[in-house]
DNA sequence: GAGATTTGACCCCA
DNA sequence: TGGGGTCAAATCTC
């Protein structure tokens, strides 16, 4: 199991690789106004390498292991977990309604969940936090046993009037202050989940909450959404808005607030998902917004996360992941590139042409 | 006044 | 039994 993994590991590992590297020459590109030429030809590298790694992990199962492959047998939205029944939790404190879903249980356990890490830059502040394209509701906040750090909960806007239960928690990182794990249960079922799925356009409501509570570190981000629209072509754009109509499965970001989906097959993915981002990523930023004080949090994109079943850590043990991570939150506040890959091997049409060129232009 | 946040209390579960 | 998750009234903000 090893031997045969471990060289595609490294093929994977070298396409990603080098994906990064041209993504940093791209990003020195778009600092130093080069030819348009000199770009187009950068990214049509950077997904030329992306491309190949999803070929080597199309064809690879121990890549697909654990969290992806064991992913809601298509329940998203679903508050019925992969591994537990609807019915395991619905002992429930007299709970009002029978189809509501909290009767499942007023923990929740038995949710489809996933972490993500959060790094926040700490000029932008901790006090704002992360939009990711969502409006959600903070409903309660907690002093947790041994953390340093309350926990926040937050559910959607519209849990009420359209039935969407996405919840999450925030938790501030003890070891690392701009560290917030953001714990998601539940897909979004409300109209803005389809929504921002379509969109990459900030949404007016959305902006005007970040002008109106603008407490004066987390501005940035607004400032810096011009050169965040200059680094792709609007072709890139669009080719790369074709490759997620085609797969469904990636996602740079469906809001102007959302950092695109992740859910790389496994953790290790994931790091270079987000290196990706640092450069790909910049037209899908999220925001930090102010909303709240003490949730500084970064969000996967509305896109069909919680297809995931299972807890996603998202981790960046990395040296240089990491310090791509965090200059680009720096940067632009959007650190991760959140790729949606919720298919399997099995998933994946082996006629599927990710290894064609007009599958990405 | 509507909507969001805060916060104390309640309840479930390990 | 205590920690964690949620509720809901009070309070705040726009």
């Amino acid at each position: 199991m090893e031997s045969g993994w471990s060289w595609d590991q490294k093929s994977l590992i070298g396409e990603l690789i080098q994906g990064l590297e041209l993504t940093k020459r791209l990003r020195a590109e778009l600092s130093s106004a080069s030819a348009e030429e000199s770009r187009r030809s950068l990214v049509q590298g950077i997904l030329s390498s992306y491309e190949k790694a999803l070929l080597i992990l199309k064809w690879n199962g121990p890549m697909n292991q654990p969290q992806m492959v064991e992913a809601t047998p298509g329940l998203p939205g679903s508050p019925i977990s992969v591994n537990g029944s609807p019915s395991s939790d619905d002992s429930g404190r007299g709970l009002k309604d029978p189809q509501d879903p909290r009767k499942e249980s007023k923990k929740r356990k038995t949710q489809p969940r996933w972490t993500e890490q959060v790094k926040v830059n700490s000029e932008t502040g901790f006090d704002g936090p992360h939009e990711d394209g969502y409006s959600w509701r903070k409903y309660g906040q907690k002093d947790i046993l041994g953390a340093t750090y309350p926990r926040s909960y937050y559910r959607c806007t519209f849990r009420n009037t359209q039935n969407c239960w996405a919840i999450k928690q925030v938790q501030r990182s003890d070891e690392d202050p701009s560290v917030f794990e953001i714990t998601y249960r539940g897909k979004h079922t409300c109209s803005q989940g389809s929504y921002l799925a379509q969109s990459c356009q900030s949404p007016d409501k959305q902006e005007k909450k970040e002008n109106d509570h603008d407490h004066g570190h987390n501005h940035n981000h607004h400032q810096l959404q011009p050169s965040q629209e200059n680094l792709f072509s609007n072709q890139t754009i669009e080719n790369i808005e074709k490759l997620e109509n085609k797969a469904s499965t990636f996602c740079f970001g469906s809001s102007s607030t959302s950092v695109g989906c992740k859910d790389i097959v496994n953790g290790g993915f994931s790091h270079l998902a987000i290196d990706t981002h640092a450069a790909l990523g910049s037209f899908t930023q999220s925001f930090i917004s102010p909303t709240t004080p003490d949730s500084n949090y970064f969000t996967p994109s509305p896109c069909q996360r919680s297809n995931v079943g299972e807890t996603h850590n998202v981790q960046h043990p990395e040296p240089e992941v990491h310090e791509i991570f965090s200059a680009n939150t720096s940067a632009t506040n959007s650190p991760i590139l959140d790729w949606d890959f919720p298919f399997d091997s099995e998933q994946i049409n082996p006629n599927f042409p990710f290894n064609s060129q007009g599958f990405f232009y």
